[in-house]
DNA sequence: TTGTCTGCAAAATATTTGCAGGGAA
DNA sequence: TTCCCTGCAAATATTTTGCAGACAA
């Protein structure tokens, strides 16, 4: 249910979000068994993880790709850049290190909060899908 | 004094690190002026901020450039792949955000938690520079 | 004096964990 | 019964913030 959950929703969600949609479902779920099957989720490769300051955000995409962050809502979209395997690749070969992938995440502002010059309401979408902004970041 | 704290390290070190190591010479230094002054800092763009999991690191370099953590001992290094501007014209074009820049990190294992099997102990440098692990992460 | 910066402690946020109970095998 | 998973609450960890005092301009 709570993979259901992440994979609904394609705006990159935090668990706290991701918490709100299940329990709207199943009101006696409790944050602790959230967080332990997204961990669990996780490390079956299920979902994938977002590093980013303040929490972690999840995506239901499988594939390797990078993501494009909007640094006034805070909003997670999937960028328009194929992964580069070439990368990982020269790495391995110069450091030594057993490399498993690496993350890409573009900054920027979203052509709404460049317009709107304040933290946008609650609604909107990425240039070619739906996401929830978070107005939370300074 | 906690800019060069920040220098001096070249271990990526995280905000709890820089505050032990300011506090060895300043001992009545507290938490929040170091808090308060890392993120004065990474605004005034004299330390760049690394997004972790589990706790932000920081980088005194300035200039853009990428980054290799170890999956097991959570060491961070610096990658030895130049930035690509390129990309961040392209996802500009394509997604009209106005980019700020990317960050790009690279995870693997690294040379001596490939040998040790186990979470090694608190000395160690990576290939080419002197950094401290962190031995937390499962 | 006025404004800025600090230490201290409490608060806020995010995530993990101990424990007892419930349901499936 | 046994084992695993859950809800609940408390505990951690990280970072921010309110406030009163110190120091410099």
């Amino acid at each position: 249910m709570i993979l259901e959950a992440v994979r609904k929703s394609h705006a990159h969600p935090s668990a706290e979000q991701i918490y709100l949609e299940v329990r709207s479902r199943s009101p006696r779920i409790s944050r602790g068994t959230v967080y332990r099957n997204l961990n669990l989720l996780s490390e079956m490769g299920e979902v994938r993880r977002l590093d980013m300051p303040g929490a972690e955000r999840f995506d239901w995409r499988r594939e390797d790709h990078y993501h494009l962050r909007c640094t006034v809502c805070n909003r997670v979209c999937d960028a328009p850049v194929a992964y580069q395997h070439a990368l990982d690749q020269a790495v391995t070969e110069e450091t030594g290190f057993r490399i498993q992938g690496h993350r890409m995440m573009f900054e920027g502002v979203c052509p709404r909060c460049a317009k709107k010059k304040q933290i946008p309401a609650a609604d909107g979408e990425c240039p070619a899908a739906g996401e929830e902004p978070d107005g939370e970041r300074e």
